[in-house]
DNA sequence: ATAGGGTTAG
């Protein structure tokens, strides 16, 4: 019956053969056939042959099912048991197909190489290793088809020694195969000179002209971040198809090489007539995303719509990515709306396009909208879901997300925990961001930035210095990010000598040249602390242009030392740098107004008015119950409007036996005096501590954060509230954590 | 043999 099975090679004849040789087999179990044993095998085999050439998973199983409760003949018994495993392989089943193995006492070479291959292509890689040595252990000799497995094993392990313990072992040439095998594991241990090693034998071996290899040696190159090397090779290849060109094209994108993979997918294209398939479409809109390209990235959506591929679901998530890393988010939304199978992928692009372009509202929505599709989270999806709570300052919610990651045992990846980190210290909370950075194993530069950052904005100068020194003293380099985080900390505590001392530090000793971002930090250092000239003498000896920011910087310590002249001629200069400095007017204005000058205060509204610049609506956000609130300035769309405005009418009365009186120059509309005061008292930042107040219990501290600098009306009437309540109060503002507490607040008035 | 989503700073 044998040839029957062999001759049909289409599977729908392969079908239909099954259940032809299944309704045989079943009829002979009703009348009793299968009791002389004699006939089996020969019944048997042929349906477990074509249960494997179709992937039959039912029919395997029934057979599976009658050799355990029927009596064959020891000899086919494992033979059957042998065919079984393989079926159950095929099928992907490896479980299953482990039971019958470890069933079978002696099994081929063939069905131990099979499932090797099995663990080393599925995982749990270390399972494909231990059977490696439990092959040599029973004495079977691995053949030249064990060793691609078993080093493709080890680079899933990411462990080189194991992969060339086992190649001395076998003791004979590789082949290129072999080679093949090795070359992703010699590329994620970034081992270049085993490469260029591997490499030299392919050369003398005369491998070299074989695509395949080729193709590995080319990523393997490309992943060690040699650009020329991989594209010596990819020039002296003879033949090359569109894998080749694939990888070529995705080499220079992941050595930051746009335009050369732009060239050459031009080249592909229009030169050598090869067709791109989706994995090259993949590449070329990661370029475009990396350069924030979105007219490249549309004309590959056009040609990806042409060629059918946009149903891709690999293209597809990252057209997704590619709009969301431009700024598109609407399109973004709308592609992952229509698109036909979203995956994991899928989600963890638009929840982190949502996060990275300030809807992390929407970002939390669509994890939800993930869980309820039934669609699992894995580290990446976790990863992009802990820095939407930290933007939210959503405790609960990423409690929640910490407690999945320890279920799933996704905890103990690095990303995971330096996500953690991050969220706990922007939750408030800085003791759990310490015990998982303490917890951690191994810390990476980003998990003791985190941390510093961390201290940074809790005010904690002292404490970011003494990381840093530990830091070092631990022997970790610190990066230009750790630098930003350092003087930032330094800045917030007033550190101003330790601050200067890293500032010219950091080039002398660390090699690292200032960005504009350590300018900004260190003209935020020198002006905060009221050392307004040599902030204005620092800038203007900046080796390059000084930007919006940094001026912007000097023109807030201006308001906050109430510096007049100098905050004009920042002013001047900012407006000389182009649109961008949009909430530098309500700056200057501010300073007007703290020192009387209405007029002039008018004037800079009036400027902003005619040049058309609006500030962008200031937002707060407080969590409830998991829920999250948010508020603009005089917000009456809340159910609970009204009480939250009673409660604040309220605290004002309290507040004013105090001695508060409405900073009136914070409010830059031109109205009455009174209802400069309404105006203050609904702030986005005072509506959502009202409805803090008014929602958790009174020993539970209340945390609001908000999209731009708290207000200075706001700061003092909250120092205010903390005292008339007696309530624990933060605000997280766009630079810092505030605490308050009867009537202090922890920034020391310095923000 | 190539291959999609992810952490810190601004």
């Amino acid at each position: 019956m044998l040839w029957w099975a062999r001759r049909f090679r289409d599977q729908q004849a392969h079908k239909a053969l099954i259940s032809f040789l299944y309704k045989q087999f079943t009829t002979q179990l009703a009348i009793g056939v299968h009791q002389s044993s004699a006939h089996q095998a020969s019944s048997l085999f042929p349906l477990l042959e074509a249960c494997h050439r179709s992937k039959s998973i039912y029919e395997a199983k029934k057979i599976h099912q009658y050799l355990l409760t029927n009596n064959t003949h020891i000899e086919e018994r494992w033979q059957l048991f042998e065919k079984l495993a393989q079926v159950y392989i095929a099928c992907d089943l490896v479980g299953l197909a482990r039971r019958v193995f470890d069933e079978i006492p002696k099994p081929s070479v063939i069905l131990w190489n099979l499932m090797i291959r099995a663990y080393a292509w599925n995982g749990p890689f270390q399972e494909a290793i231990d059977l490696y040595h439990g092959m040599l252990n029973a004495g079977v000799r691995p053949t030249k088809f064990t060793f691609p497995f078993v080093l493709k094993a080890c680079s899933g392990l990411q462990d080189v020694e194991v992969g060339q313990e086992i190649h001395e072992q076998k003791g004979t040439c590789p082949n290129s195969s072999t080679i093949v095998a090795v070359l992703p594991t010699v590329a994620q241990a970034n081992a270049l000179s085993q490469g260029k090693a591997i490499h030299g034998y392919s050369v003398r071996r005369n491998f070299c002209n074989d695509v395949v290899l080729g193709t590995g040696l080319l990523d393997m190159y490309a992943k060690c971040q040699c650009i020329s090397y991989a594209r010596r090779i990819f020039d002296i290849l003879d033949v090359r198809n569109e894998i080749c060109w694939s990888a070529m094209i995705g080499a220079y994108v992941m050595c930051d090489s746009m335009r050369d993979a732009l060239a050459l997918f031009v080249e592909m294209v229009c030169k050598s007539g090869m067709k791109p398939t989706p994995v090259t479409l993949g590449s070329i809109l990661r370029a475009s995303a990396k350069l924030n390209d979105l007219s490249i990235g549309r004309q590959v959506h056009c040609y990806a719509i042409k060629s059918g591929f946009e149903l891709d679901t690999m293209v597809g998530n990252t057209l997704l990515s590619m709009y969301a890393k431009c700024g598109n988010i609407d399109n973004a939304a709308r592609f992952f709306a229509k698109m036909m199978s979203k995956d994991t992928v899928s989600y963890s692009a638009i929840i982190s396009g949502c996060v990275q372009n300030g809807y992390a509202e929407e970002g939390l929505l669509k994890f939800h909208q993930m869980q309820l599709s039934g669609i699992e989270p894995d580290v990446p999806t976790m990863v992009s879901v802990l820095p939407a709570c930290s933007h939210l300052a959503a405790r609960q919610h990423g409690a929640c997300a910490h407690g999945y990651s320890i279920v799933h045992g996704f905890a103990i990846d690095s990303l995971i925990s330096n996500a953690l980190i991050d969220m706990y210290s922007k939750c408030g909370n800085l003791n759990f961001a310490r015990k998982v950075f303490d917890m951690m194993y191994v810390r990476d530069i980003i998990s003791w930035n985190a941390m510093i950052v961390g201290y940074g904005i809790h005010g904690l100068g002292v404490e970011a210095l003494s990381l840093f020194n530990y830091m070092n003293a631990a022997g970790i380099k610190p990066d230009d990010v750790t630098f930003i985080g350092l003087l930032s900390a330094c800045s917030h505590s007033g550190l101003v000598t330790e601050g200067k001392h890293w500032f010219y530090a950091m080039s002398q000793n660390f090699n690292i040249i200032p960005r504009m971002e350590h300018y900004i930090c260190m003209a935020d250092l020198l002006g905060r602390a009221g050392l307004l000239d040599e902030a204005h003498i620092f800038i203007q000896r900046m080796p390059f242009e000084a930007d919006v920011r940094v001026w912007g910087s000097l023109l807030a310590a201006c308001r906050i030392h109430n510096n007049i002249e100098l905050g004009e001629e920042v002013s001047k200069k900012i407006q000389g740098l182009g649109p961008e400095g949009t909430g530098n007017f309500v700056l200057l204005s501010n300073i007007y107004s703290a020192v009387g000058k209405w007029d002039d205060a008018a004037n800079v509204r009036i400027m902003q008015k005619n040049q058309g610049f609006k500030k962008s609506p200031g937002c707060s956000w407080v969590e409830v119950n998991g829920v999250i609130h948010g508020f603009v300035g005089g917000d009456q769309s809340h159910p609970q409007s009204t009480q939250i405005h009673e409660k604040l009418e309220e605290l004002l009365v309290g507040m004013k036996r105090l001695g508060y009186h409405a900073e009136s120059g914070f409010v830059l509309q031109d109205v009455e005096e009174e209802e400069k005061e309404r105006i203050l008292l609904y702030h986005s930042e005072k509506l959502a501590i009202a409805f803090g107040i008014l929602s958790l219990s009174p020993r539970k501290p209340i945390l609001v954060t908000k999209n731009l600098r708290v207000c200075g009306d706001c700061h003092a009437a909250i120092k205010l509230i903390s005292l008339v309540t007696k309530r624990r109060i933060t605000v997280r503002d766009t630079s810092r954590f505030h605490h308050f507490t009867d009537g202090i607040c922890n920034c020391g008035d310095f923000w």
